[in-house]
DNA sequence: TCAGTATATGCGTTATCGCTCATATGTGAG
DNA sequence: CTCACATATGAGCGATAACGCATATACTGA
């Protein structure tokens, strides 16, 4: 029951194709918010609102430096996951 | 572009706690929606409604055996990759 | 044909979500 | 301190989604 929950909530965050173009622009790397912005032409106060859901959900993480902040994908094996996913539904 | 939109829409699919559970419900076998119903305790027309958008996405079909409606998740791997996912939000 | 069972669908309501606007907070430069 | 830049947050709006109710369709057996 809470394990529906809580891989619900999962998908559901992974539901928007914003939140998923900012974790692609991400990558592997850590890159500041500015440069999130340039990549996929949101504007700051979407994408700030993006990278809190996904903050929240625990799937990226912030790291102060200066004023900017760097932000990264926390587990690099939910890249792999979500290429299983993309791999699987380009299939049929 | 046009891979996000597909990858996130399946996510939104997925990211319905009830239709995760019909999913479940289901498993590798294929079962009636009265079966389902029985299964989630959800209304029947709650099922009615999640599994259209479970076919709709074409992640289950429905097979049609005198009056009842057998449905079966379309590709087990789905089952597979839904593990993986709920294994990978349980760690941490 | 009629009654009963199994499933689907249209409508209306309520809740949730994404987005923007305005504003706040924080940081470095001068 | 003040200004400019980088990022975060709260309020409000419009769109969309889930759900229940009533009803429709489809099949079965008497």
């Amino acid at each position: 029951m809470e394990q529906v929950k809580k891989l619900s909530s999962l998908f559901k965050v992974l539901s928007e194709p914003n939140r998923l173009r900012i974790l692609t622009s991400l990558g592997l790397e850590c890159r500041p918010v500015s440069a999130v912005i340039a990549d996929t032409g949101l504007s700051q106060t979407n994408v700030s609102f993006h990278l809190r859901k996904l903050r929240e959900m625990k799937l990226v993480r912030g790291e102060k430096n200066g004023s900017f902040v760097f932000y990264c994908i926390s587990d690099p094996e939910l890249l792999e996951l979500l290429n299983r996913f993309r791999e699987w539904g380009a299939k049929s």
